[in-house]
DNA sequence: CCTTGACATAGTAATTATTACTAATTATTT
DNA sequence: AAATAATTAGTAATAATTACTATGTCAAGG
């Protein structure tokens, strides 16, 4: 049998994974690897997210789209999809049920799982299909005023589960420490952000509301 | 609004889904569809079946697997997926159940529709799987002692709906049209094909156990 | 009937996501 | 420490699909 090594590489694909909310692509973890380990290759991503698939430390989806997604979630759930931005959700409900429904016997496969896969429109995509005549208007005064760097490190903050500081958000976006943690103040006024220990910050709801 | 034309291609693309059981592939439909347009484009192929897929004559999977697949039944049905070889049968059950659960409003999504795949072991490769022995022995009484044309012959046979002449088979084989009918005759003695009409030849219940 | 323009096509190039390969490196066992 | 095995970075190769381009076809309006 072959021996299973937890590598440093390993380690930090696990973590990222971990840290992440959705059900990120190979190439988005490798994005976000690289700003920690910078001579990590892309093949080295993806036969480790085999690996640790196969090893059961994370779930591997293939599910529509083109890329395969990948998530630490190991309890069984299912999956929604937004047919417009293609992000993926959880969605938890019995499968079981349907598993003892007879038709196994009936078409003669000996089932080992199952997959549901609920498609539509996600709640961010319906807000922005609503309001079309805005579009040449002002802008600003719907959004709670938000400007693009404000915007980027909310959205930063918004993918991950648990509270970053603000290096891990300069590392998951284009700007500098100094100019996160000065958007980081002024977010935190307003009540968008929250941080639930010294320099460690994380979105509220009235943030995610914001976006 | 863009004006659908039916031209001689998409009819042949769409007489050959029709005549498929399974859910081809792009690359196996084009396969099949050269014995008839030599010149047609896998392009053009891979066109067409999008916007068949767009019109609603056909409809696209996005299931397991690398390639995507396609079939011609237009009502609600979902897929059952074999892990080992890659086959991909039809299932039928009720979905709205689950639409109504009330999972809907729990998660904010606007729920377009539901697909649901389930995984397992087809009963061929159970079949397979079973008997791992007989490898080296004889190898010809299990199966009724079909050679390696009559197999083909029943093989494509299987795979349609509709009942094939000779020719069709020759098309869809490597097979000339002299070899078919010989083995179609062969088949037909030992009560694996039947002919519906003369000159239409399908497969049996006992053929398709013989495979 | 002949031109015009939208739609289609074959053939090919390009792209995207993933996998395979290779030589070098690191860890584990002997 | 030497031998062996697992792992890596970097790159090449592959598979499936899509984009592009020049050419062709068809149906309607002058």
């Amino acid at each position: 049998m072959k021996f299973f090594r937890m590598t440093n590489q390993r380690e930090v694909i696990l973590e990222e994974i971990g840290r992440y909310k959705g059900h990120p692509t190979a190439d988005l973890l490798y994005e976000r690897i690289k700003k920690k380990l910078p001579h990590i290759s892309l093949a080295t991503v993806y036969r480790n997210l085999e690996i640790l698939s196969e090893v059961g430390k994370i779930r591997k989806l293939e599910i529509s789209g083109r890329q395969k997604r990948f998530d630490r979630e190991l309890k069984e759930h299912n999956h929604i999809y937004c047919l417009q931005c293609h992000r993926i959700d959880n969605i938890h409900m019995v499968s079981e049920q349907m598993l003892a429904s007879g038709s196994e016997k009936e078409i003669g496969y000996k089932i080992s799982g199952c997959r549901i896969e609920f498609f539509g429109i996600c709640p961010e995509c319906q807000r922005k299909n609503k309001p079309q005549k805005q579009n040449e208007s002002a802008d600003s005064h719907v959004t709670c005023k938000l400007n693009t760097r404000q915007r980027e490190v909310l959205a930063a903050l918004e993918s991950y589960t648990t509270p970053c500081t603000g290096k891990d958000i300069a590392a998951m976006t284009s700007l500098e420490a100094a100019q996160v943690s000065c958007q980081l103040a002024s977010l935190k006024k307003k009540g968008l952000v929250a941080s639930p220990a010294r320099w460690k910050y994380k979105i509220t709801k009235a943030g995610k509301d914001a976006l």
